[in-house]
DNA sequence: TTGCGATGTATCGGGCCGATACATCGGGAC
DNA sequence: GTCCCGATGTATCGGCCCGATACATCGCAA
């Protein structure tokens, strides 16, 4: 997952290991605080050796805020690395549907086509709505079993479940209609026009 | 994690790996669908290794439902077990506050004193309450930046980040008043009286 | 009788995390 | 002036946990 992430940071503009995870902090800040080192810099090395992506000039070339040439490495995507990214994006797996995996792929919706956003829409609900019935089957045959403590966080989570089946719903509902996600009329937010799609380039 | 869960169930009754993955479901269902055997036995043999469990006698002893005598290895807490259980359960560190730690631990909160529960509880809503700040900043200072897609995104995160502050005031202000968790009238559940406190055995 | 699903234990490779180390730079304290 | 701290920056290591896989038995149904 962290692979996808990557590349479709890296797509938008080239970035060296500190700035990637700032981006990652902001861009996927509903899924983590923010990516480990340990983990960045393996996966960085580990996507240069396949080929995905290589090291940009590290003279004075894209990067202009920070002022002297210490250490950095500034990685750019690659043609592979695009294909590569535009193939994760699409192809869906178990793993597309959970926490992390569905978040990231969700963060790329505009890079993709309507299908494959509503095929994902859809597997996340359907394992939403299993793990609900799960909570549901618990509360209903095994609160006898359980203290009042696990009672109450299984319906905490139970109400979590519900919550985010009805807003997997209304994604579905406007996906289906053609709509843009931006819905919810909220003040402070504008409304931006949707963007073209990029449909694997 | 997973050991103060371990400890935590064998404390009820002597179990063997695929009960402990069973009832691991149903009581911590909110945090995960079910634990790995990936995980769950090498941590057994480190629990039994470190002392803290031991194999039970396989011929008939306490586990009835499965008739004949398989391969099956029945461990049961030791003193020490018990010991460190009680210790994991008080002892609070960063781990505690994130999603699996938090579950853990609540979910063995009758078995804990009310001060642990409280600090658990403050330092959780700490925890998330950071999470929501930043994702406002994101939202008021980014969000221009940003597409549709991600906005929508980051919309729900803060959404359910404000929930489970919500959430959380109200079970700290249930605690401070000395009352159990079992608020909120529903209709489906009996509350149960309030468990007597077994404060380190 | 054949085979499938539940029960059961176990290992292996890999992803991700936290802790740690090391180094430079800009700015404020003194 | 200089000294130290916090932000910037790259990198490794041990450890937890996961998914895939292997292997074996039992009860039941086609």
């Amino acid at each position: 997952m962290l692979e996808l992430a990557i590349l479709g940071l890296l797509q938008e503009a080239p970035m060296h290991g500190y700035e990637l995870r700032k981006e990652l902090a902001t861009k996927l800040g509903t899924l983590r605080a923010a990516i480990s080192y340990g983990t960045l810099y393996p996966t960085l090395k580990r996507l240069k050796l396949a080929g995905w992506i290589s090291e940009a000039e590290t003279s004075s070339d894209i990067i202009p805020p920070m002022t002297s040439k210490r250490g950095r490495v500034v990685y750019k995507i690659t043609a592979e690395g695009k294909e590569r990214f535009a193939d994760l994006l699409t192809q869906t797996g178990p793993e597309t549907y959970d926490d992390a995996g569905f978040g990231v792929h969700f963060t790329f919706f505009s890079r993709t086509d309507r299908a494959t956003r509503l095929r994902i829409l859809e597997g996340r609900r359907r394992r939403v709505e299993e793990r609900r019935e799960g909570l549901r089957e618990v509360l209903a045959r095994a609160a006898d079993r359980l203290d009042a403590y696990t009672l109450e966080l299984q319906r905490h989570g139970l109400d979590a479940c519900e919550r985010e089946v009805r807003w997997l719903e209304e994604l579905i509902t406007n996906e289906r209609s053609g709509r843009t996600p931006a819905f919810r009329n909220r003040a402070e937010i504008t409304p931006e026009p949707p963007r073209p799609q990029s449909d694997r380039p």
